[in-house]
DNA sequence: TTGCTCCTCACGTCACGTGAGGTGGC
DNA sequence: TTGCTCCTCACGTCACGTGAGGTGGC
């Protein structure tokens, strides 16, 4: 299996990957935006989802023109919309369960 | 009954309410982030709901430091969340009621 | 008329990005 | 050693805010 969280990539493979300047990533690291892991000699390792993340911060940026507090407001909120629908999915699924429950038990008293 | 909708504020009374500048006012507008309704004779006005919407973009501005661009992103993503909130309220009330409903059946069926 | 409004232009400041320069370990 | 990495400093650019200046209608 593939670990999305896996460290693998040293910065100038992570830049080429999102197309980006080396100098940025350690800049929006600076900022706060993305937190590499790092070897034992200290070198920036990047995991897939790293650069996913990456790529979101450069859509909110580049085609936006959002600031970096802004992608961290947002990143923030998009992630308590995932939360939201996530937590709606299974109150829904749980409901159903619970008249499906009902219903049989309606069913069989009749 | 008050008009949250209503267009009662001249621009330099907007401001003072705000405490902002009129000219950061007329920017904002230019940019797209507020939309205060005019007069006959081309006079900006602002209503109640403007002045909350300015508060909140001021908030989001100076205590956060996000730009404009960011702002409008922010004022969509948190109204999605609003709405989301609103909707899954609403579904629990339905569920309850079905379930409510259900189980009065099959309380009445013994 | 006075004090507001409208608008545009122009400048200062700061965030962001990135090049340069010097360092050190696979 | 070579080519990467690390870091800091410094500069260019652009968004943002706001002052100035000239206009016009209650």
């Amino acid at each position: 299996m593939f670990d999305e969280r896996e460290p693998c990539y040293v910065i100038s493979v992570a830049a080429q990957l999102v197309k980006m300047h080396p100098q940025s990533l350690r800049y929006y690291e600076r900022m706060g935006l993305i937190a590499p892991s790092r070897s034992r000699g200290n070198i920036r390792l990047y995991s897939q989802h790293d650069i996913e993340r990456l790529q979101l911060i450069q859509r909110l940026i580049g085609d936006l023109g959002v600031n970096l507090a802004g992608v961290e407001v947002i990143l923030n909120l998009t992630e308590q919309v995932r939360q939201l629908e996530q937590q709606m999915e299974q109150m829904k699924t749980e409901y159903e369960k619970e008249i499906h429950r009902l219903l049989t038990a309606l069913g069989g008293s009749t």
